[in-house]
DNA sequence: TCTTAGATTAGACTCAATCTAATAAAGAAC
DNA sequence: GTTCTTTATTAGATTGAGTCTAATCTAAGA
């Protein structure tokens, strides 16, 4: 993903690509650990330019309804962010809590009978078990 | 599930089905829209026996950790619980947020190779779109 | 240049969730 | 039964992620 594809994103939904909007997506694409909210933040200040904790939920906000970012499903309180660049499933670790990436692949989405008089946007794969390192 | 079944799961965990106990699990038996630990707490003191909020709480930790009562993955700061009686998946509406229920069938996993040295307990599946009101 | 809508900011605020330290209740041991 | 010990419960204080407010600041357009 480039400025040009970021920006262009951004206008169509009336959002101008600032500094601090940057900040947060070069972070995003940088660090795919599915960083939380006050990692972003601090990890975007390391850098120029300041941005506030404020600003960087708003855009956090405005980036997610845009569609450029996702806001991962996880339960507990924090809330975890990747970039929807790359169609792909999320591992969870049962034991460590850690979120990582699983390939994308085909699957059967609900029946129709089942869905009712619902719409379909999209089907979100949740894999649960141990991760590499708490399972050895 | 009836109280024979929740004892027995209980014991095996080394808990004790007090009252505060199976008030929280009546309570998620019988209201199946996955309400949060807040609307637990209210609904199990509308009725006998009165149990404080850290109790709530603390209970429904453990029937998690028992495997009774699952802890539904969504994105926002309030964590909602449902009984793990039948699987089911979860649908999830873009529009008004409501969580309901959608009825459990096959979804292939991911590949042993994707999973590289993960083990895999369980898939989760969660479908988003327009629930059936706000798609009208 | 002026106007105006959009963006940022520091700090106050909210509230779900957790912690604390004291009390209560239920088994087990005697 | 009485005592000892473990497990639960409780009210209230505390934490901290996330939101709100009201005052600036910035940039695009007229």
């Amino acid at each position: 993903m480039n400025v040009e594809e970021i920006t262009q994103t951004l206008e169509r939904s009336g959002l101008r690509l600032t500094p601090q909007r940057y900040g947060v997506m070069a972070f995003l694409l940088e660090h795919t650990g599915h960083p939380t909210a006050a990692e972003i933040f601090e990890g975007v200040n390391r850098l120029d330019p300041r941005s506030s904790r404020a600003t960087t939920y708003n855009n956090l906000r405005d980036l997610v309804q845009a569609g450029l970012v996702r806001e991962v499903a996880v339960e507990g309180r924090v809330a975890r962010f990747d970039v929807k660049g790359v169609h792909h499933y999320h591992f969870i670790c049962d034991s460590c809590g850690i979120v990582e990436d699983l390939e994308w692949y085909d699957v059967s989405t609900p029946t129709s009978n089942s869905l009712g008089k619902r719409t379909l946007r999209e089907c979100e794969l949740i894999a649960r078990g141990l991760c590499a390192t708490c399972a050895t």
